[in-house]
DNA sequence: TATTGTGAATCAATTCACAGCT
DNA sequence: AGCTGTGAATTGATTCACAATA
């Protein structure tokens, strides 16, 4: 994710910023509705109204892959779809494990955005023997022994973690010692991984406790502005209610982690 | 999320930057695993090594909150996690309601993380008359019928959205009508909601496809380069197939959005 | 005429580096 | 002696505003 290191020198100087790859699906996106839909173009301004963001932002954007625009007259739809597909690199197939067949790993494994263009979920390993062989989403999972085979015979390159916490590092640590160089991580734990192997967290309590910081602010901050704990002296006790969040596997009928998809 | 209002000049002046906010959640996790194998107190260094940042960031984002080290010595753990609590707003209870019980809003529902500190499940609201009053993570489906009273009821003013892409906005406009004033959304589509309410997005095609982009870069940009589609011309079909991904509910049991979130 | 593509200006976030305290 | 807190420098992202052009 970080390694700068300076490629070809093709189509484009490489180096598109990080803030414009994350914005190419929300593009895409807003393009495929308009493609269905059979609109031939769009101007910016339509687009950027589609997709969230403001026309300038977008125009800078799509200046980074190039000039795929006519002036006067917008972009073709078709013709962008492609290109955004082409640089995030959807023109070919993924093929994706799922570690971690719980509640969380059941709606990834059934997410249809997953069987779609693009990604294909190759194969679901859980470590709960009695998982083994049952069918999940049509594909029956397999057994954490068969982690490594898995990755390789497959191919795959991407892994999602979809685990209970305690296991997500030892987990992450076997997918990169099979060959995995992709990681998306819904455990609530931060994992190390050695260098060219990128990490895409994705955490609900962390969301949430996002949306509670603006709430509050909305809230007013008159009421209980301020209750106790007035320095940094013998607090014990009163704090650790705010742990207990994260980690461990409080109820749950089995443990692994939320994950992250639409319908 | 963007209204610059001048509130409170209180404790510190306002305006904590987004970066950091985003953070806060990441630091208190890291703390709240100290304070459980109650170590007194972290140096900087070694707090932003558990949380996966650099320490001159972390104590860029603590000096937004105040003064809470010691020179010399570092910080008190148990104190600095009840101070970001407070400054999350975790100290106080946030009911919130979760719409749309497929296979994505079960696997939110049995999350342990929203049971614990600060966040409580207070209703899990579906469309389908077939799930009401079956009982999800041991609370009975509600009739989406009953969505407005429910959020008036219970004082809800943080909505989990996870319902097909085709019933989000929707979805979200009662929610916001009711009353709910953030919202946590995991269907593939964009929200359009008044100003004052904040919306949040998580999806996980999205974050696959930023994977893609840089395993795309990793695996050298020579096989297939280029195969077809010259110029912005006549391109109809090929680029249809990179659609399909969003948007839709392919397979799937039921149709929701997958979630996100730790075990 | 309408709309792209992009330098220049602005704003935000990160990192440096060190003075100030304990 | 060690570590925080923070101005100053830097890097990155966004927005402005307009010349280029189909």
């Amino acid at each position: 994710m970080a390694t700068g290191r300076t490629h070809r020198p093709a189509t484009r100087s490489r180096g598109i910023p990080e803030a414009t790859v994350a914005r190419l699906p929300l593009y895409l996106r807003a393009l495929t509705a308009l493609s269905e839909r059979s609109v031939p173009t769009v101007s910016s301004e339509e687009l950027a109204a589609a997709a969230g963001v403001n026309s300038a932002k977008l125009r800078k954007d799509f200046s980074y892959l190039g000039s795929y625009g006519t002036r006067g007259v917008g972009y073709d739809v078709e013709y962008l779809v492609y290109q955004i597909s082409r640089e995030l690199g959807l023109t070919q197939d993924w093929p994706v494990v799922i570690v971690g067949i719980g509640n969380l790993g059941a709606a990834l494994a059934n997410y249809g955005g997953f069987a779609s263009r693009g990604f294909r979920v190759a194969a679901l390993i859980d470590a709960d023997p009695a998982m083994t062989g049952k069918p999940v989403a049509g594909i029956p999972v397999q057994h954490a022994d068969a982690l490594e085979d898995i990755v390789r015979d497959n191919g795959v390159s991407i892994g999602v973690i979809a685990t209970p916490a305690g296991a997500a590092q030892q987990v992450c640590d076997r997918l990169v010692g099979a060959g995995v160089t992709s990681i998306l991580n819904f455990a609530p734990t931060m994992l190390t991984v050695p260098d060219g192997v990128d990490v895409r967290k994705v955490d609900l309590s962390i969301e949430l406790q996002i949306l509670a910081f603006h709430e509050q602010r909305k809230a007013g901050e008159d009421a209980a502005a301020d209750s106790g704990m007035p320095a940094p002296a013998a607090v014990k006790g009163a704090a650790a209610a705010a742990a207990a969040m994260d980690e461990a596997d409080p109820k749950g009928t089995d443990g692994e982690a939320p994950a992250v998809m639409p319908a």
